[in-house]
DNA sequence: GGCTTTAACGCCATTACCTCA
DNA sequence: GCTGAGGTAATGGCGTTAAAG
């Protein structure tokens, strides 16, 4: 039996020896090594927990990319403090319930000096500000309203990865910053991630006990057929 | 065609803040 | 009011990929 998955980027395949053994030594003995329920729960809790099976290698990421590249072609990367404060303005940058981070970091340093028009939007809101307001602003946390949160899932649901032009639509629709929704779906996979993970573990588990309940019996009867061999009746 | 560089992106681990019991 | 736990937004590091030179 050969269970393989490839869900919300994780992958992970389930080989259990029972098919194979069945194949290559017919044996009488009936083997169910899969967990009792696993099956229905599994593809239940497969259905309910989470969207749609996706994988990292997904056609979107690189379709993102390629519409990434695209979409940045013919853009003056030198006016970026313009850019990022129309980007800005345009979003509505401040949220309806929140404060607004800073955005500091080597990563936007990098990507602040030579990067697109998105990304100057995003992250330039740490250059060209002063010690009082960098105080001021450090890393204040945002707390996204309800309506905020389900348009977000709403939108996860559709795609988990966006490409440029989703990002900067639903920000401004949310009246975040286009860097606040791609933090927020990288940390939404991160999430569905860890609760694929810990349904693959309590599978894993479950099948662990099935085999282990499994080798017992069978050692059982081995040691039933040994005795029965070595009674004096055969 | 193979290389190096660069930019963009995603994932992961972690931090920092916020909320709530 | 204080505090610890849990949730989550945000950050930094690193690897991968593709385009350009």
């Amino acid at each position: 039996m050969m269970v393989e998955r490839e869900d919300l980027g994780l992958s992970l395949s389930l080989s259990f020896p029972a098919e194979k053994s069945a194949a290559s030594n017919p044996s009488p003995l009936p083997l169910n090594l899969m967990p009792s329920s696993s099956p229905s729960t599994f593809s239940i809790m497969q259905k309910t927990c989470w969207n749609q099976p996706f994988s990292s290698s997904d056609l979107s990421s690189e379709t993102c990319r390629v519409e990434t590249r695209s979409f940045l072609k013919g853009i003056d990367v030198n006016c970026l403090p313009a850019a990022a404060a129309d980007v800005e303005e345009e979003a509505g940058v401040s949220s309806p319930n929140s404060t607004i981070s800073s955005v500091s970091g080597k990563r936007s340093e990098r990507e602040a000096s030579g990067g697109s028009e998105e990304h100057d939007g995003e992250r330039a809101c740490s250059r060209g500000v002063s010690d009082e307001e960098d105080a001021e602003n450090s890393r204040k946390k945002l707390r996204l309203s309800k309506d905020q949160s389900a348009i977000l899932e709403e939108s996860f649901k559709e795609h988990n990865t966006l490409n440029p032009k989703q990002k900067m639509a639903l920000a401004k629709r949310l009246g975040l910053r286009p860097r606040q929704v791609e933090v927020w779906f990288q940390n939404r996979r991160a999430r569905t991630k860890l609760k694929q993970t810990e349904v693959d573990c309590e599978f894993l588990k479950r099948c662990c006990e099935n085999l282990t309940e499994e080798n017992r019996r069978l050692q059982k009867e081995v040691q039933e057929l040994r005795a029965l061999k070595l009674s004096p009746q055969l």
